[in-house]
DNA sequence: GTTCTACTTGTACTATCGTTCAAACAACTT
DNA sequence: AAGTTGTTTGAACGATAGTACAAGTAGAAC
């Protein structure tokens, strides 16, 4: 245990960096579960396997953790969505692929961001987390089209198939996302094959 | 104790249907103010002007309290949307309208109905009613287009500029949904104004 | 009148919540 | 060894939650 995750960029020691980590994920855990009306103090502790105490130590308030909490999973997002536009591949299928995650292993981490996010339209200070996604996709778009509307269609598109998949509760078909994709971009006709 | 519920289209008396929409009334007005989170009987009793005890005497769970909230909105959301099927005017033009009514004066209303119909999420038994509001406006889109993905397309994007409405908080411009609506639909070149 | 039934109230029990706090623990400095 | 600093614990306080329940009302049926 010498610098143990640092992640921050000034000279100093990251501080409870790893427990802070580790209380996050299970809070993530119990939303998941439970929703995040099931997230408490003392939930959270047990499902963490710590004492309730250390949980308000590392997070003061309820709200602090779960602000934290919707920050951990866009930031994850966002990791996975900047991946797909620097990477080399087809940017609409890197997409569809991600939202028809949704319906499978990612239905949990899915689930968590739109209980949070709409927990964010009533806290003011979580509104930009909640609004990264959106501005990812819409730049990914900006990528394929120049119509700005075709932007707007697509980011509302990605967000509503993500929510269809959710409430169907069905493993959901990348292909047909794709295609619905294609149809909200308009490049149904001529530019399905564009992408990059 | 017989036939107590009904309050149906039978001709029998309903029984304490007015209170029951007064308690309803003051569920959304609670969900609106203090989310769901805040919903409990004893917010809601004040919020109605009774007493603890007669709300549970209602709705003897909570759950009972949500479940009939979430039915309510969506009752009155699909009144709105069947209106414009079966409406004279343009159909596209109404829902663009209908949805850009979430960032204006129907914003209470939208916000309920998100925050409710995300709790359905987890469970099965108010996902129905939370996928009523899709079904309506896949109907609605099927009288625009015939194609299943234009189709898909119109209804995740409906919901999407509802959501994106809702966070980014600002008044929504329905021309603008129309247009992004009409992209959707693919109808951005030729059929912009062949509506109905 | 009495009776019955739907409705309404006040009170109370039990559980759990957020949060606090003093004390113990661990590792590293001096 | 003593001290310092960050971490962890157990117990507790006050507040609020869901729910139950016996008693009380009002009005129609008898």
């Amino acid at each position: 245990m010498d610098d143990e995750e640092r992640e921050l960029i000034d000279g100093r020691r990251a501080r409870g960096t790893k427990r802070r980590a580790e209380i996050i994920d299970a809070t993530l855990a119990v939303v998941t579960r439970d929703g995040a009306a099931g997230v408490t103090h003392r939930t959270v502790a047990t499902q963490a396997g710590i004492t309730t105490s250390l949980s308000t130590y590392y997070f003061a308030t309820l709200d602090d953790l779960l602000v934290a909490a919707l920050s951990s999973v866009a930031d994850a997002y966002t990791a996975r969505i900047r991946q797909i536009i620097d990477g080399p591949g087809d940017k609409l299928r890197g997409l569809a692929e991600l939202i028809a995650e949704s319906g499978g292993p990612g239905r949990e981490r899915a689930l968590a961001e739109r209980e949070l996010s709409t927990l964010a339209a009533r806290r003011p200070a979580l509104a930009p987390v909640a609004r990264q996604w959106r501005e990812n996709v819409a730049e990914l778009a900006a990528t394929l089209t120049a119509a700005p509307e075709a932007v707007a269609a697509l980011v509302a598109t990605s967000d509503g198939l993500c929510t269809a998949i959710l409430i169907d509760n069905v493993p959901a078909d990348s292909d047909y996302v794709h295609r619905v994709l294609c149809q909200a971009l308009g490049a149904h006709r001529d530019a399905a094959a564009t992408a990059r």
